[in-house]
RNA sequence: GCCCCGGUAGCUCAGUAGGAUAGAGCGUCGGUCUCCUAAACCGUAGGUCGGAGGUUCGAAUCCUCUCCGGGGUACCA
């Protein structure tokens, strides 16, 4: 519909060239009576034409060359709105399109060629995942599906760091508790991992190794066994939610391969860095932040800066046309820093999006649960995806825009009830399938030979609403905004659930009956690959 | 102190390139299964869009000030 609009007033511009000088945008109104799309154009043109605006409106309508089998009425409204009716014959020739097009309905192909990388998860190896790490994962996937559904060929990264004091911490609370299991007496520092799973993994050294490890080094069997045990299960905590990512990329592999070395020599060069105190610092003042930071302690160890700008420059340097860099609030004041050493560098940083998750709150029966996990009192992903499923998991995190700080209800959760909606939209499908099962027995087809019987309210509005499914998952992808599509398609299903009980199919006149049967079954086409774009299945039955 | 995010219905949240009477879900209250799945549908109630100024034909949306909550502001990541 809009892109009839779009070409209707393209062919009208050279009558009326102001049509030119603002960006015409139609919207789908509030209130049905007041049309399918609508313009404010004639408003935005009162200040530069000095007219008034239902002036400007009549004066655009008598130019409009409209074909009257898809629009039937343009009227002007309110202040000086232009509210366009399109025919229902034509609205619902959607269908066609959604057959024709099938799993790709809804894809576009504005970024095809491009290519993008979306770094997500990224959580060091030092402990399971945690909730918050749930929101970070659910919606970078999803992110990610929503680049590939606008046309990018798309690459999944996890960075980590398996080097460095955290890692050395890790070993050494494993081997602490190792010695404890052999009856050892020793101290175990409140600062270090104080979980269950480290002590599951000290218990599996010493049913393998018995006592012979006691003078084992911290960074030896303790630590890699300990790194590797616990990448595994968060790879099988990511994979419950169907996320893989296709790149591991180890932030250490920057100092082997000389990256770090290279690139402080670069910055020394172009006379961005200087030392002072023993250590040092990039002005990051002169390229626009705040002040000055350091890059090598003293100690001789870069800061966190230096490997990040490292491994941007690495993806830069690899070909992508866009980064996404997703991580939650309490890494915000990275970026700024990372995006000023590559532009330092002669990068375009713009080319990099970062996408910063507010906290997740978890209640539990009403009471707020502190998370740590050093102290092992937090909430593990895999419990969320034990008690309440992966489709509402992966729903619930990206039902929300990231910038709210969400409240994730785990008494709620554990419910499954009907006050979640992920059921709501399952359960359009499911109803869908069955209708299609039906059919059959009943010597019915799905026909598209005579759409235009398809007038009563409950099927244009089901039909509208299809008709903004691939302008929604364009929107939502240039804005990297996931919540879009689950609001979308809440309304798809309410849509459907409302035509599902005012237009029944049985008892119906045939063309009509087939008619709808092929109305539920584009709707089902949409619901499918709404959900697919979320990863939440789409259930035959339920 | 400074920076970022949030404050919209009882609860959880949509809605910001300024637009028509501020929305949804859940919860409240009251209806609808002889009928393709009632995990549904229909109706009802519920608001000082944190507060105060300002900009204009028009502000939840833009500007200034301010209150409350979260995060950040390291030679931690």
């Amino acid at each position: 519909m809009k892109n009839y609009l779009l070409s209707l007033f393209n062919d009208t511009s050279a009558a009326l060239p102001y049509l030119n000088e603002i960006d015409i945008l139609f919207d789908v109104p509030k209130q049905d009576s007041h049309g399918d799309l609508s313009t404010n154009a004639a408003m935005m043109l009162t200040k530069k034409l000095h007219k008034n605006p239902r002036q400007i409106a009549e004066e655009i309508i008598s130019n409009l060359k409209t074909d009257d089998s898809v629009i039937y009425k343009i009227e002007i409204a309110g202040p000086g709105f232009i509210n366009f009716f399109f025919t229902p014959a034509f609205i619902a020739q959607i269908i066609k399109n959604i057959f024709a097009e099938d799993k790709d309905f809804g894809k576009s192909k504005l970024f095809e060629g491009k290519k993008a990388n979306v770094e997500f998860v990224s959580a060091n190896p030092t402990g399971p995942l945690t909730v918050g790490h749930g929101r970070n994962a659910v919606v970078g996937d999803t992110v990610a599906n929503l680049l590939e559904w606008v046309g990018y060929e798309v690459d999944r990264e996890y960075y980590f760091n398996n080097a460095g004091r955290q890692m050395r911490v890790l070993g050494d609370s494993v081997k602490q508790r190792y010695l404890q299991l052999l009856g050892q007496d020793v101290e175990f520092p409140a600062d270090y991992y104080q979980g269950e799973y480290i002590k599951e993994i000290a218990q599996q050294l010493l049913d393998e190794h018995g006592n012979k490890l006691v003078d084992e080094p911290v960074e030896g069997l303790f630590k890699q066994r300990a790194e590797s045990i616990i990448f595994n299960d968060i790879k099988e905590s990511l994979a419950r939610l169907s996320i893989k990512h296709k790149i591991f990329f180890n932030e250490n592999s920057l100092y082997e391969d000389g990256k770090i070395d290279e690139l402080l020599k670069l910055f020394k060069q172009k006379e961005l860095s200087y030392e002072k105190d023993g250590a040092v610092w990039m002005k990051f003042l002169e390229l626009g932040s705040e002040q000055d930071k350091v890059i090598v302690k003293s100690s001789g160890e870069p800061t966190y800066r230096l490997p990040d700008i490292a491994y941007h420059r690495e993806k830069l340097e690899r070909g992508y046309d866009l980064l996404v860099d997703l991580f939650g609030s309490d890494h915000i004041s990275t970026y700024p820093d990372v995006l000023a050493g590559v532009k330092a560098l002669g990068f375009d940083p713009e080319k990099i999006k970062v996408l910063i998750h507010q906290f997740v709150t978890i209640l539990d029966q009403g009471e707020v649960v502190k998370m740590s996990t050093r102290k092992a009192n937090f909430i593990t992903l895999d419990q969320l995806v034990d008690e309440a499923g992966a489709d509402v998991v992966r729903y619930f995190f990206n039902m929300r825009n990231i910038n709210t700080h969400m409240n994730f209800d785990l008494s709620l959760a554990k419910k499954q009830s009907d006050e979640n909606p992920v059921f709501y939209l399952q359960y359009a499908h499911a109803r869908i399938c069955s209708i299609l099962k039906m059919i059959e027995k009943e010597e019915l087809k799905s026909s598209t030979e005579n759409l235009h019987l398809l007038t009563c309210d409950e099927e244009q509005q089901l039909l509208r609403k299809i008709h903004l499914f691939k302008a929604e998952v364009l929107y939502s992808a240039q804005n990297f905004e996931t919540h879009r599509i689950c609001f979308y398609l809440e309304e798809l299903a309410a849509s459907f659930h409302k035509f599902y009980t005012f237009c029944r199919i049985l008892g119906t006149e045939k063309p009509l009956a087939e008619a709808r049967v092929a109305l539920a079954s584009a709707t089902k086409i949409v619901l499918r690959n709404g959900l697919s774009i979320l990863g939440v299945t789409a259930p035959e039955r339920m």
